[in-house]
DNA sequence: GCAACTTTTTTGTGATCACAGATAGACGAT
DNA sequence: ATCGTCTATCTGTGATCACAAAAAAGTTGC
């Protein structure tokens, strides 16, 4: 009606505090196990500490923060352990993101993957780390969005943010260009499996590119020398078996006489 | 130290708030798509609005209550689209748990599968609305606890509490009886397909079961009249293909060309 | 110099207040 | 009788205050 005024923010304060926060988790502006304190967050906001404690409460029930006992709030810390729980669950759930993908895949999806791809490609041969890692969430993202199920973008979008703060340091860890690379490959087959529409390869596919970047960088992050700084010489090249027709696995994985 | 005191409750008043209105839900006592106020919980509750409205905050980021453009809450009620949805996503993450409890599964752990296998047959016998949907929970936790995963225990957790309101109605309807009778036979494949450490067997008849009796009941409350009585007389019987050799399937998932 | 104690500051939590938007009901004009 | 308006009430939201527990800093005694 009126086009001399531009429509404006008419969220609320809290839901803006809670964005803020999702995005600066996920592209690692904070560090895990930092702890977050109401107050000083308030005030780099601008607001008062009201909104932002209803928007930390939600990220901790979402797990993207912890509460300790000490009723202190730290961005979630991951134990080797929890590590592999939650990279299980993300393949399980993403993969199963991705067979549904397939399912609803039409040519403009798998073109817009492969122009994503591409500039995934690109990114990486810049050495671009920032680009790298935003390049490789748009891709994946773009997957979980074919599946048009909004529930599961949700409960994926909730897993990814455990892992923002953990990727940040990725992307200072030597080799990192060399891993994204192969991502690449792995991405196509993605993108090749859900063009055939098959649902179990898109899923496979999809599994296989989260799992070696999970493997590559918990060698990295894990079972590297425990100094505490985080971004050593990594000594180790260990190019061994990095063929990606065999999907890596965790150490309990190894078989108990059943499948999955 | 002094045993002449007994532990008190230390935890913060929002999360026993919290705990409460997800017992709430989880049991029913609130239906799909009432309207709750901050201010009149909080006096039923005999606290300040304080920690409710960090509560419902936090419900709301589960999906368990949903908050409308006018920021009224509501407890969240499924259109049809999203009921499948979920129960899809739920057949998917319940069903691989399921294959992770099969992989460390113990003699104990079937034991005691069957144990609550028997007395939810026993609820069942005596008709036992609330106790029957208690029997079934409880199976299907025992079983996810199985899974040895917090992480995936609290996704699934969240999940069902979705489904809380809802379930609440199918005790009232005719027929739940016998539907759930059918329920005994399929956990019991459950049980068998984890004491055989066979995960992909476990899977399936999980999300069998999960399935059954979404089917069901999304017979009766979706496509039933449309009256606004939930409880009201199901004219249809229905009882053609509800052998246990098939599993049901929703309309848009018959064989596109793909698998999953 | 070091340990134990005391004081001060900081932090999360809960209650209360203030306010704007929404809703419903009453009232009045046509 | 019906439609619009106006008012009174209710609701969620944000800010501020109050308080207890924890942490940090300072102080004292040996």
């Amino acid at each position: 009606m009126d086009d001399r005024v531009r429509q404006i923010d008419v969220t609320t304060m809290q839901e803006r505090v809670y964005q803020e926060l999702r995005d600066a988790l996920y592209q690692g502006r904070f560090l895990p196990g930092e702890v977050l304190t109401i107050r000083s967050l308030a005030a780099a906001l601008g607001t008062s500490p009201m909104p932002v404690r209803e928007a930390i409460q939600r990220l901790v029930t979402e797990n993207a923060l912890t509460q300790l006992p000490n009723r202190t709030i730290r961005v979630a810390a991951l134990t080797q352990e929890k590590y592999d729980e939650w990279i299980r669950i993300r393949c399980e759930i993403e993969g199963y993101a991705a067979a549904r993908a397939a399912r609803y895949s039409t040519p403009q999806l798998c073109e817009r993957l492969r122009a994503i791809n591409a500039g995934f490609g690109k990114a990486i041969e810049a050495e671009d780390a920032s680009g790298i890692l935003e390049g490789n969430q748009h891709f994946h993202f773009a997957v979980y969005e074919a599946a048009q199920s909004e529930a599961l973008l949700k409960i994926i979008g909730s897993l990814w943010l455990r892992f923002g703060p953990i990727l940040a340091f990725a992307q200072h860890l030597p080799g990192s260009v060399e891993m994204f690379r192969r991502g690449i490959e792995v991405h196509d087959r993605v993108i090749s499996a859900i063009e055939r529409h098959a649902g179990k390869e898109a899923r496979f596919a999809l599994a296989l590119d989260i799992r070696a970047a999970a493997v590559w960088f918990r060698r990295r992050h894990f079972e590297g020398p425990l100094d505490k700084a985080p971004a050593q010489e990594a000594p180790r090249t260990a190019r061994a078996r990095s063929r990606l027709s065999s999907v890596p696995r965790f150490a309990d994985e190894r078989r108990s006489g059943s499948e999955d």
